[in-house]
RNA sequence: GCUCCUGUGGUGUAGUCCGGCUAAGCAUACUGCCCUCUCAAGGCAGUGAUCCCGGGUUCAAAUCCCGGCGGGAGCACCA
């Protein structure tokens, strides 16, 4: 109301206060330019996935806001789930994304460290070694009572430490935060801080046998390696108390903790637990399957790392949950691809198509409208493919134009459709199809990705493959190349006989 | 069940901390026109949100307060 009022009443109560329109990422509070350290830590236990990149490209974008640094740290303490191809899969995907990163390491080199931090902990009576089995532990946990191990004294703990390094055998002993059997947070429930796994690891192989968890290696890690802003998904939110009061116990610098919204795509899911299944029983071909959300097989579908990047920026930094717009991503591409895509004919689900009065021989086509990617020559004789989809809607007598090359009348439909050649000149009101020459054709597949899951049922018609003709000018391509089918779609070649279809 | 997080057009977000400039910006999707020997890209225009609901505070609330409701996550010797 009443704003016209107030202008002539109290016009000093209107100073509005600056407001602008930010580009990328909201800004951090209070930080000094320079100083800012991120961290981008992935377990080794899988192929990268688009959920990685989101994480990666945040850590990488704030790092460089503020003039900082971005450590690349593989948080490999569970032997069990980690294996060398991973390590080296991560990074690939990072160099695909053009991640750039300050300093690499693992949090396995550390050990030492962490040993001599788990000493320091128990010996400060902030933790203790538990040698009770898993159930009575949980049990303890949802019930919030202590058990005896919570009360044992130093020396005891102290032996009990050593003796996790030879006596004990997995799952005897663990080290126990001692934190509040009786808070609200069940994390705060004195959880885990290391364990027995004899398991080899990749790097280290028989070397240790104790091993830190997730909060505890985390929060050391971060301190140490001077990170200044640990991002994380949100699902680690209520691990938060237990990231400071470990640090604060062991006397540490406190990094700030803040969380964003894990990245997914609506039916496409991301965890380990759904995509190992579907790989084993081959329901997908592979991690790069081009219908999964790994960066293998984004890559693979031709979709580049500065749409991801774009894509990512666009999700802002938030917390709520929502499945991210894989059409927006699709669009970011198109753009960036288009430029230097090239222009081929492609015919699907081909129908033959005979010109009886054809007189040309051979013609150039240019490779792109706008952009000088050069011609290509194309040898006619009458003979050509055209796509089903056009052949159904062709009638006797309709005229339509061969792109690029003359315009023809339809004389006869069927299964094999013929016309005569009327002439050549371009007429805006025709309908215009794509054709490809019959001699030397080349028979492609078209692999069409769909979504994965349906209502969290595995989708059975989630890969469509369309039999298609294409130009011989397709041979010569390189595979990875981007290509436009005229009025069909974007589609990268795969192979001799393959493209994968990336999106309209 | 307990705890925590979250709720702006079909979708993703900006704005929310520090109430007025904005009855809401951008992107995407959709529609139309222009351009174009593509159903692409590009240009222009348009459709679409009383900012989850109900109260309260205030001259003024998407923005502050209270109460509901909806959605998600965590509750491992995984990260």
């Amino acid at each position: 109301m009443q704003k016209s009022e107030l202008e002539n009443k109290f016009p000093e109560l209107l100073v509005a206060k600056p407001k602008q329109d930010r580009v990328g990422l909201p800004p951090l509070d209070g930080v000094e330019h320079g100083k800012i350290v991120t961290r981008f830590p992935p377990e080794p236990n899988g192929y990268p996935h688009i959920g990685h990149a989101k994480a990666a490209i945040i850590d990488e974008e704030y790092a460089q806001m503020y003039g900082g640094k971005l450590i690349f740290r593989f948080d490999d303490t569970n032997p069990e789930k980690e294996r060398l191809e991973y390590y080296a899969a991560i990074k690939v995907g990072l160099d695909w994304l053009g991640i750039k990163y300050d300093h690499v390491k693992n949090t396995s080199d550390d050990m030492e460290l962490i040993y001599k931090k788990a000493q320091e902990i128990i010996q400060s009576g902030s933790a203790y070694v538990c040698t009770c089995n898993k159930e009575t532990i949980s049990k303890n946990r949802r019930e919030m009572s202590a058990c005896r191990c919570s009360s044992g004294d130093i020396v005891q703990n102290t032996k009990r430490w050593n003796d996790m390094f030879k006596k004990y055998k997995p799952g005897e002993a663990i080290v126990r935060f001692r934190g509040d059997m009786h808070a609200e947070n069940t994390a705060m429930r004195d959880p885990t801080l290391l364990r027995i796994i004899d398991e080899p690891h990749p790097i280290h192989k028989d070397k240790y046998r104790v091993w830190p968890n997730y909060d505890f290696a985390v929060a050391i890690e971060d301190s140490v390696d001077g990170v200044t802003h640990a991002f994380r998904t949100k699902e680690y939110e209520l691990r938060n108390e237990l990231y400071y009061a470990i640090l604060d116990r062991l006397k540490m610098r406190k990094p700030k903790v803040l969380e964003f919204a894990r990245l997914e795509f609506d039916g496409m899911p991301v965890s380990k637990r759904i995509l190992k299944p579907l790989v084993e029983e081959g329901k997908v071909s592979g991690y790069d399957d081009p219908r999964l959300p790994t960066l293998e097989a984004m890559r693979r579908r031709g979709i580049v790392p500065e749409a991801i990047r774009k894509f990512v920026l666009s999700l802002s930094f938030t917390k709520s949950d929502a499945f991210a717009p894989f059409e927006t991503l699709e669009s970011f591409n198109r753009k960036i691809i288009d430029p230097t895509s090239i222009r081929l004919f492609i015919a699907t689900d081909p129908v033959k198509l005979i010109v009886k009065n054809n007189s040309l021989a051979e013609i150039d086509i240019p490779n792109h409208p706008q952009k000088d990617m050069g011609k290509r020559k194309i040898q006619v004789d009458g003979s050509f493919y055209i796509s089903g989809d056009d052949a159904k809607s062709l009638k006797v007598g309709d005229e339509v134009r061969l792109l690029e090359l003359y315009n023809i009348r339809i004389t006869k439909v069927g299964t094999s459709i013929e016309a005569d050649m009327t002439d050549s000149n371009f007429k805006p009101q025709i309908p215009k199809i794509q054709w490809v020459p019959s001699q030397n054709v080349v028979k492609i597949e078209v692999l069409i990705p769909k979504i994965l899951f349906v209502n969290e049922q595995f989708n059975e018609n989630s890969l469509e493959i369309k039999q298609a003709f294409t130009e011989p000018h397709y041979l010569e391509l390189n595979v990875g190349t981007e290509v436009q089918f005229v009025r069909y779609g974007y589609c990268r070649k795969d192979s001799a006989s393959q493209v994968i279809y990336t999106h309209k």
